[in-house]
DNA sequence: AGCACGCCGACT
DNA sequence: GTCGGCGTGCTC
């Protein structure tokens, strides 16, 4: 009889999306009780998968279910258990994201783990003990010595100090020494318990070992080797199994990664940095569509730790919540740090009206002469645009052809260096055509112009400029096709930094973080692509991205130096984004932003989600969308959250085919958060419950706090 | 999501 | 005659 070999029942999470028919944990036989956040592996259907215990319970406690229960296939004892913080965390993310339990609790490990059985996971950290130990008896490195913290880094340091808990944000613009506040609260954090863990987060992939590196010089003298972990999505497989078990396991008193380490375990966390807050890559855009940012408040109020939220265009949410009351809601406390750390100055910004310039000039005449300027003194240029590849998109001028791209409804960018057109939306790349495949004509014109072209062109005019020491001016472009290799990025930036290269042009990659100290001039060659897009954060994000290339430039500690420039492009001169520009004000702006999202009904004053479908056809996919849209506002006629609810039509995604696939989505809107969460919830049960009918409804996503629309 | 079963077109 | 296309349905 099972129930005497096998008394116990688990519930167990295992991995399956929010639109699938399993969406909560299944039941499981086990011969021992196990503990909650046990990690096991379960036969499901014909395979076995990993799961999460989610409670145990005696099996005769209650009725056996209408299903064969059947025996749990292996319980991965080697693994201390998830704690109660952590399980709390993924419980939390799948109800305010509306996603499936497991698909949050599996995603969350790292893929390695998900496929080990007991023994191997024994074996990883029993080798990863020993690694440790060996560590420990090696000769300890001497520390860096800090620097001194100036007057403002000091008052914003005590202030944290003294709350113990709560939001901090940390405004300060880029060199005014936001990192060392970091790191001096980490280390007070630290020194005052010894096992508290602290969690870093930062934006990009890109920008994880300059801080990383910062990180284990300043504390891997004081807390020991293999003390600082290091977290993202690009470490090979067992790295990041390493990684994720020292966070858990308590062994990495720092654990610093990107979106991902946002749900690591950290069982003796005592505080959190989230750098670059604004940056939309904390929101993830697929499967679980969490905010990294976030669910890292979510974890610190839980944990009552504090966490300090830097940067130097915080996000408008960020913003807002942190204006005291009456005006605001003072749920953040501001911070600021207003003087760049060096003493060195901003940079002067010019504005090129571009609507005198003839039609189709790329770089206006008195750029250029900055440009070559800047060559001829020995110092660099950086050029901003983006946009990929060598033109948008072909077209015929006989026939009207363009570069469509099959399967998605964009065109294909024409990317001259392995003479492709190349779909950014599903990859697909094929050769370019030498004539128009239409009608054959060979007069073929291009599209707004890419970084490709802008390479070619800069360096076509400064042929005859020469470097100080004689030698030609040297063009590079760095973008996510020129680094695509292993350790490309990493031999472009050194060849910056070294002075071999006298003008820069990139995409945004190059805005983020990287201090080029020889910079002496930033321009952005066409930032008016950014502004016609219906997205209502466009001019936020743009500022935010013109302010941090802006950022870039100047830094070097040389007081006799000229001021360094930034230079803008644009049909839009008058806008009030540049005039925030040119004065670095960023206060201004945001609050003359967040007087039109009030007035517009936008957030942070309005909550927003979308239900998303994707289908066969538009017409499935909208009348999906529309369906659960009706039986979500019968369901909820009676209850006094329908007058606080706003449902908008199913519309197209911007682009909306991608592979083959359509896409639409559907906006509701609320002044309540929990009008909103009351209808998600709603939404969440009408989608799977008329997904049966739609057929040719491929998929459906709930996406909360969205970006972009 | 996997991974089966199931029913129709071009290959040894 | 079967290898395999992906449509439909189930997994404690």
């Amino acid at each position: 009889m099972t129930l005497q070999t096998l008394p116990w029942r688990l519930h167990v999470a295992v991995s399956a999306p929010a639109h699938s028919s399993i969406n909560e944990p299944l039941s499981y036989l086990a011969a021992h009780e196990v503990p909650p956040g046990t990690l096991v592996r379960v036969p499901l259907g014909r395979r076995e998968v990993p799961g999460i215990v989610c409670s145990c319970e005696a099996a005769a406690a209650s009725p056996a279910p209408p299903w064969a229960e059947r025996p749990v296939s292996e319980v991965l004892a080697a693994l201390p258990p998830l704690d109660a913080h952590w399980r709390a965390l993924i419980a939390f993310t799948a109800r305010y994201y509306h996603s499936a339990l497991g698909e949050v609790a599996l995603a969350a490990l790292p893929p390695t783990l998900r496929r080990m059985s007991n023994a191997q996971l024994e074996g990883s950290m029993k080798r990863l003990e020993k690694r440790a130990e060996k560590a420990r008896k090696e000769q300890p490195s001497t520390p860096d010595t800090p620097p001194q913290p100036s007057a403002e880094q000091g008052a914003a340091l005590e202030a944290i100090a003294q709350q113990r808990a709560g939001v901090f944000l940390l405004f300060g613009v880029t060199g005014s020494g936001k990192t060392e506040v970091y790191m001096r609260a980490v280390q007070r954090a630290l020194e005052a318990d010894a096992a508290a863990q602290a969690l870093i987060l930062v934006p990009e992939i890109n920008l994880t070992p300059q801080l990383a590196d910062r990180f284990t010089h300043r504390f891997e003298p004081l807390l020991g080797a293999g003390s600082v972990a290091v977290l993202h999505s690009a470490l090979t497989p067992a790295q990041r199994l390493a990684a994720w078990l020292r966070a858990h396991t308590g062994a990495a008193r720092i654990v610093l990664g990107t979106r991902v380490a946002a749900l690591t375990p950290l069982p003796q966390l005592a505080l959190i940095a989230v750098d670059e807050e604004h940056d939309a890559s904390y929101k993830q855009q697929e499967g679980a569509r969490y905010s990294a940012r976030d669910l890292a408040i979510w974890r610190a109020h839980h944990a009552r730790v504090p966490i300090i939220l830097g940067s130097a265009t915080p996000s408008l949410e960020s913003w807002h919540a942190s204006i005291p009351p009456p005006a605001g809601p003072g749920r953040y406390q501001l911070l600021a740090l207003p003087q760049r750390a060096s003493g060195s100055r901003l940079p002067a910004v010019r504005r090129v009206d571009m609507r005198r310039a003839p039609r189709g000039t790329v770089i206006a005449p008195p750029l250029l002469a900055a440009i070559r300027a800047c060559v001829r003194a020995g110092q660099q240029a950086l050029l901003l645009l983006n946009r990929r590849g060598w033109a948008a998109a072909l077209h015929c001028r006989a026939c009207g052809w363009s570069s469509e791209c099959p399967h998605c409804s964009a065109w294909r960018a024409f990317h001259k260096s392995d003479r492709t057109l190349r779909c950014h939306h599903c990859g697909l790349a094929q050769p370019v055509p030498r004539a128009c495949p239409e009608c054959g004509n060979l007069d073929i014109g291009t599209g707004t112009l890419g970084t490709e072209q802008l390479e070619e062109r800069i360096a076509a005019a400064l042929t005859q400029v020469q470097r100080p020491d004689g030698s030609p001016a040297r063009v590079l472009r760095i973008d996510a096709d020129s680094t695509r290799g292993a350790g490309q990025l990493d031999a472009h930036l050194a060849a910056v930094h070294s002075g071999e290269v006298d003008v820069l042009v990139g995409t945004q990659m190059i805005a983020k973080g990287h201090d080029f100290r020889r910079v002496a001039l930033v321009a952005a060659i066409n930032p008016d692509a950014a502004l016609l897009s219906s997205d209502f954060r466009a001019p936020e994000r743009l500022l935010a991205l013109l302010m941090q290339a802006a950022g870039r430039a100047g830094r070097a500690d040389d007081e006799s130096a000229a001021p360094a420039q930034m230079w803008v492009q644009t049909t839009m001169p008058q806008h009030p984004l540049f005039a925030a520009l040119a004065a670095h004000d960023w206060a201004g702006f945001a609050a003359q932003q967040l007087d039109e999202r009030r007035a517009a009904g936008l957030p942070p004053y309005m909550h927003l989600a979308l239900l998303r479908a994707d289908a066969r056809t538009q017409e499935a996919a909208h009348a999906f969308l529309a369906a659960a849209a009706r039986a979500v506002q019968d369901a909820l006629a009676a209850s006094p959250a329908a007058a606080q609810l706003a449902w908008s039509p199913p519309v197209p995604l911007p682009v909306q085919r991608v592979a083959g696939v359509e896409r639409a989505q559907l906006l509701v809107e609320s002044r309540a958060r929990s009008a909103l969460a009351q209808a998600l919830t709603a939404a969440e049960q009408q989608l799977r419950a008329l997904r049966p009918k739609h057929r040719s409804v491929i998929r459906w996503a709930i996406d909360v706090d969205p970006l972009g629309v």
